[in-house]
DNA sequence: AGCACGCCGACT
DNA sequence: GTCGGCGTGCTC
């Protein structure tokens, strides 16, 4: 630190929401020349005796305190771990998610591993790194994206629904190609990348494809499977001034990166990109943010675009890029079997459908999608077979016992006078109860004599081989073949659409979407037992034009991302209090509805342009909570602590079944 | 969270 | 006359 600045500005850490703001200490002269911003500190805390660890985030001259200053205790290690640049990232999102800065610092900055941390110091300034060639991204036009990653561009990119062989036997999607060059073009220029993928197996392609083309000194992986000693070395090599690929699951988009060129973000409509740990941020949202604080490129690639990424193509703050020639996979969708024999396996395929993969699997593997088992029961009408929807806001009925009356999951409200809006039948049924789905092997039965593989939750799988097989999958478990497949059947499309969800439509489309690309160029994929727009995008391949839809319908009934919403728990009289306090029309307030242990939970909608003032007035509601009478009568009885009694989620998709 | 400060019942 | 009950408020 230089002359003059003898007070330090810290972050404390503690989860409690009263405390996140900056509190002041004197810098003792035995600390002054090392104390930098972004080192972890222990402070003095409340009285004699105590401290807390804090980080320090800013180093001034002048006080605005009034009161006497304490002094910083000691540093709890010498390197820097909050950059400020992270800092500034976690206090705008914490702001935006009316939480707390110190809760995003805890995702983004991972605990210290002394040893790791000595090893790392003594190793000193690092070897120079290889140099970097950029590296075109084939199938878009020339120059395209390279240009956009130059020039600090915001891209919704269409990825190119074919695999390919990135190094010699080493197969992967293109789309893992296409991030990896883009990634290039921001090194070889001596700026960093950052690319966040949902999860493992996407993280495995994108590595190798990184690997084809930029030296392994130049790639670090930062996520939540590796071990923390093996966490904290990868992040402390992003602290140094080179140019890197750092690549990961959603708290990647929090790496440190002074010199940030691009940030890539794989299929954000993934529900792993959304951080389960308060205050929620999900990786889109933090990407936005951060490319706007540090001027960087910002690619949204996907299969199949997400309403969120296409409101922000309708707002104009994203340009769309699509393949170029454009690929259209082949698929087929075909009509569900005659309900006669439902049990026999055979009956589920139909007949032209099994005899173009009879035929295909005697050449290469052959995908067959299935569900997951364990859908939920839904509510329709006996009539029409309808999914029964709420009469006020179009929100699923659920019955919370069999002889209750059927409530909206979403607004609470009974339905009594409830009416089919198609058919006008009145009588509610329950179907699709237990919902387990026939188990992958009895489908393998039907194909003898081929080799059978499964891949699901259990048994993952992360690749094939181009040989013969019947490779049955979970959604979202499916692996990649090497050359691709020579057909792909999407076999238990009904029953995933029928799930009751906000986001059924869009998920069934990107799960279908992204199945569909691994098939081999040319090879067919059969969607089975799905019909309407679903259908024609897919096999028009016209995922964009969905996502146009579905957000008119959101806009229309006023539910996200159309609009921002934020959900609102705690107890009853907790959550009337913090509503009240909120300026915001009465027909935005969706609740409350009970959810269990005594509390309630409501929802509220606004627009884009009031989340500001939502967050500021929750966030002070959240405090007044924490603050005011703790615990009330329920001392006594209560032994563990009580859960906060107040609690806000922004742009919580839960509640709508996501 | 902790922990101190602060104003009302039964105690040596 | 005090010791201590835990409601309220603060943490640089």
């Amino acid at each position: 630190m230089s002359a003059g600045q003898s007070i330090a500005r810290v972050w404390v850490d503690s989860p409690l929401p009263q405390l996140d703001r900056l509190f002041d200490y004197r810098v003792p002269p035995a600390l002054a020349t090392e104390l930098r911003i972004g080192l972890r500190v222990r402070v003095p805390w409340r009285s004699a005796g105590r401290f807390v660890d804090a980080y320090v985030v800013d180093l001034v001259d002048t006080v605005e305190f009034t009161g006497v200053l304490s002094e910083v205790e000691a540093l709890v290690s010498s390197v820097p771990v909050l950059a400020p640049e992270v800092a500034a990232l976690a206090r705008k999102a914490a702001d935006r998610a009316a939480g707390s800065a110190i809760d995003i610092v805890r995702v983004a900055v991972p605990g210290r591993q002394a040893r790791v941390e000595k090893a790392w110091l003594a190793s000193g300034e690092s070897a120079r790194l290889p140099a970097v060639t950029a590296v075109p991204a084939i199938g878009y036009v020339a120059g395209r994206i390279e240009a956009a990653v130059t020039h600090g561009a915001r891209l919704a990119i269409d990825a190119i629904p074919l695999g390919t062989e990135v190094s010699k036997g080493v197969w992967t999607g293109q789309w893992a190609a296409t991030l990896a060059a883009a990634a290039s073009v921001s090194v070889a220029s001596g700026k960093t990348a950052i690319i966040a993928v949902p999860d493992f197996r996407d993280q495995e392609q994108l590595a190798m494809a990184l690997a084809a083309v930029l030296p392994a000194e130049r790639i670090v992986r930062l996520d939540a499977r590796q071990s923390n000693p093996d966490r904290y070395r990868a992040f402390l090599r992003c602290l140094g001034d080179d140019a890197l690929v750092i690549i990961g699951n959603r708290s990647v988009v929090y790496a440190p990166a002074k010199k940030l060129g691009l940030i890539g973000v794989w299929d954000d409509g993934d529900p792993l990109h959304s951080e389960p740990l308060a205050p929620y941020v999900h990786t889109r949202d933090a990407a936005l943010l951060r490319q706007e604080q540090q001027g960087c490129a910002l690619l949204f690639v996907s299969h199949s675009r997400s309403t969120e990424v296409e409101r922000l193509v309708e707002l104009g703050w994203l340009e769309t890029v699509s393949p170029s020639p454009s690929v259209l996979p082949k698929v087929i969708p075909t009509a569900a079997q005659s309900s006669g024999d439902r049990l026999a396996v055979q009956a589920r395929i139909p007949s032209s459908a099994w005899r173009e993969a009879s035929d295909a699997v005697k050449h290469g593997p052959v995908l067959i999608q299935v569900a997951r088992p364990g859908y939920a029961p839904r509510l329709a009408c006996v009539d029409c077979g309808q999914s029964a929807r709420c009469v006020r806001c179009e929100g699923p009925l659920a019955q919370k016992t069999s002889r209750s009356i059927p409530a909206c999951s979403w607004c609470g409200a009974l339905a009594v006078d409830w009416r089919c809006d198609n058919c006008e039948g009145t009588k509610l049924r329950l179907i699709g109860a237990g919902g387990a789905s026939r188990t992958a092997e009895d489908l393998g039965r039907a194909f003898p004599g081929v080799r059978i593989i499964v891949a699901d939750g259990d048994r993952p799988i992360l690749s094939v081989g181009p040989e013969p097989a019947l490779v049955i999958a979970t959604r979202g478990a499916e692996p990649r073949a090497l050359g691709g497949y020579r057909a792909v059947l999407l076999l238990d499309g009904d029953k995933m659409a029928a799930r009751e969800s906000l986001r059924v439509g869009e998920d069934c489309l990107r799960w279908w979407s992204n199945a569909t690309a691994l098939a081999a160029r040319g090879a067919p994929t059969f969607l089975v037992g799905v019909g309407g727009a679903l259908a024609s995008a897919l096999s028009t391949w016209r995922q964009s034009d969905y996502a146009r839809a579905e957000l008119v319908d959101r806009r229309r009934l006023r539910f996200p991302p159309a609009v921002r919403v934020a959900s609102v728990t705690g107890s009853r009289d907790a959550v009337a209090t913090a509503v009240a306090a909120v300026t915001i029309a009465p027909e935005d307030v969706l609740g409350p509805v009970e959810t269990g242990q005594g509390a309630v939970r409501t929802i509220l909608r606004f627009d884009y342009a009031s989340g500001a003032a939502v967050a500021t007035e929750l966030r002070a509601e959240v405090i007044r909570s924490a603050t005011s009478r703790r615990r009330s009568l329920a001392s006594k009885g209560a032994t563990g602590t009580l859960p906060a009694n107040l609690r806000v989620r922004f742009d919580d998709v839960e509640p709508f079944g996501a």
